[in-house]
DNA sequence: TATATTTGCATCGTGCACGATTTAATTGTT
DNA sequence: AACAATTAAATCGTGCACGATGCAAATATA
């Protein structure tokens, strides 16, 4: 099991180029399902945290998508721009932003309805099964937590 | 096991999204390593298909890192400007460019040989093992077989 | 209450990613 | 040989990511 440090630079024998190409590549499948709804998969996700948890501030939906302002900033100014949400400033902090979903954004929720499933179906195969995947989403979720920890500090 | 469309949209049943965010977190946690050479991850990455293989083509580099030349002209031509590798048009194919590192960049080598040890080591804890981190890999790489192919057709 | 610190967001600069298009060299087909 | 089709890189435009910096509002502290 031991591997000297030169093997460890093979990139076969490497943990992270997987995680990177996959990455990739899963964006890169989503695309024909988002595209007809005109949306990136980032914007996707701001609109999976707002369906589900109303309207949040900057900072929260930076929390949960683990995202900082100067990412999402100008990610949820063009989704503005496509009417799918309004900013407002907080009247009790005038520092917060909140967004919230318009009709138009609450509305494509039915149209993403159902993507997961159909994204899943095509990552499951004769070699690939559902328990591997959920195995592989634990371990993912330990390492956001060890991860996003130490990128904090 | 089932799961409501509806279900499947909360975050925290999302599949894609442990696998986005990891993917950047690690990149993150690359960056005290890379910084000192210089490097982003992604020329990490071609400097470790060049050190394993020696002269490519730029397709070559291409393939196995699966990202287009779109990508790779423009990191290549600043991986050239750091004086780590040479580009240079084949004389059999006027077409192609072969990329070969210089000394530089294969005296990188040593510095990022004890790289890959300590970032596995980062992601290793009581509750992620070192078999886990093997199964997931395993169920990535067939990912990437599956999600490779179907991106070219 | 004045001042220092923190907080939330925005902006700037750089470097990926990637679809689409362009250019030039090679190969295939009459 | 002439012309079409293919191939390898490069270029262009857009949208993330993210470190660094700026700024204004809120909070803490002297």
């Amino acid at each position: 099991m031991n591997m000297t440090e030169k093997e460890q630079l093979k990139l076969s024998n490497q943990i992270c180029f997987p995680i990177y190409s996959v990455s990739r590549l899963i964006t890169k499948a989503y695309k024909p399902y988002l595209e007809k709804m005109g949306l990136t998969y980032p914007q996707y996700l701001v609109l999976l945290v707002l369906w589900e948890h109303g309207k949040l501030s900057m900072n929260q939906i930076g929390d949960r998508l683990l995202l900082n302002t100067n990412t999402l900033s100008p990610l949820i100014k063009r989704m503005e721009k496509m009417n799918l949400l309004k900013r407002a400033r907080s009247e009790q902090d005038e520092r917060s932003v909140f967004v919230e979903l318009t009709e138009k954004g609450i509305s494509y929720k039915n149209d993403a309805a159902p993507v997961p499933e159909k994204l899943l179906k095509s990552l499951l195969s004769e070699e690939v099964e559902l328990t591997d995947v959920l195995l592989l989403k634990d371990t993912l979720k330990k390492w956001i937590a060890i991860l996003s920890e130490k990128s904090e500090g």
